[in-house]
DNA sequence: ATCGAGTATGGTACTGAGTGCCATGTCGGG
DNA sequence: CCCGACATGGCACTCAGTACCATACTCGAT
């Protein structure tokens, strides 16, 4: 039919218009209260609607601040297969971090240096932060795979995909840390260059 | 005064033999039927004691099964103090991973097999070792510093060392990883150099 | 205009982890 | 033999998360 908005149906739309909403009550508490501190009750009570009903757009507390995670496992596999074949692994990872660091930290640095400042202050919240980023593996392996070296007779392709895989998200989360450290000031970009060449020294 | 065992107290051995046997009653439990279907009463219940005391002796149920890890940070730190100066960060790493490798999985595979398993058929164990593993950086920094090349004019020296040991964790992370798919038949040792080497090219 | 299906909502009751407190017991040293 | 430190058990509580049910609301079809 005639989809006024974003071609989705209303019911779509108000449901995350109301998650959108819910979002920003929690993360305002968070930033006032600490992520911690702030019960879910608190959240509800603040945007007008009941425990029932938050749990219906937030499979747990966590998710409020780590829901969007998820997605950029694709963004990063969308920006890789958009890299030449031949390039080599590592230059590959780094240009599809530039499609990730476009998306999330360009558009809205403030939001991006709360939600790093949360993520530092709560073992949680960054446990949680590392698990997802694993999660990420398995859609980046199958980028990765064909542009490795060839295989050392009896090595396992996967396990090296899974390692600079690994290896290169630690290089992210090490270059976030220290872009937080500098109140944002510092370019994550370069830094991001910085320490990429120093787990790979002569990389790009 | 005349310490009979290792030069401790009484009191604090009987302490580490509660905790040792709490440890194992509650391994088993979970081996039986599953980490998240086990209550921590029915670990208290099949060890004897009571709730609070439990609470005595891990800091929570994830503390059973990750509490190990914390030591390792050491370990791993140790390791890299021994190593000679003029030595490349990444080849200390390797090396230093030899050490936990052998204090861990070569003194007992089957247990390092096991708790791999449990590690990776649950979420929250596994954001819970990678959290863990954070906080060995602080432990390593210091070690890895001085190993690095001279440092690119305005770069920061930390977030470098920060990077190039998250990066070796992930490699060992994987390792174990792969190792664990293959039911620990497979030599740990060369899986982790074939990684190591899979992210820097021509290292060791 | 009405009906019915699908969906959103609120409420209630429950489990299980984790905290705080207190009263009691037990062991070791003087 | 007693005192103090530490260990224990029990209780009451908070909070996250799950399950289920009854009630609205909305949308499309007749």
């Amino acid at each position: 039919m005639a989809e006024t908005s974003g071609g989705l149906g209303i019911r779509e739309r108000t449901r995350r218009a109301v998650r959108a909403e819910l979002l920003t009550v929690a993360m305002d508490l968070f930033a006032d209260k600490g992520y911690d501190a702030t019960t879910i009750d608190e959240i509800v009570a603040a945007a007008g609607m009941s425990r029932s009903s938050f749990f219906r757009y937030f499979t747990c507390k966590e998710d409020i601040v780590l829901g969007h995670l998820q997605a950029i496992g694709q963004t990063l596999a969308d920006a890789l297969a958009r890299r030449p074949a031949d390039e080599d692994e590592w230059t590959a990872l780094r240009r599809a971090f530039d499609d990730v660091l476009l998306a999330y930290h360009a558009r809205d640095p403030q939001h991006a240096l709360a939600l790093r400042h949360m993520l530092e202050s709560n073992p949680v919240l960054l446990a949680g932060n590392l698990e997802k980023q694993c999660r990420w593996h398995d859609q980046l392996i199958p980028h990765i795979t064909p542009r490795l070296a060839p295989a050392p007779a009896d090595s396992d392709t996967d396990a090296r995909a899974t390692a600079v895989i690994g290896a290169a998200l630690a290089c992210l989360e090490a270059a976030n840390r220290a872009w937080r450290a500098t109140n944002g000031q510092a370019s994550l970009d370069k830094i991001l260059d910085d320490v990429m060449r120093a787990v790979r020294p002569g990389a790009f």
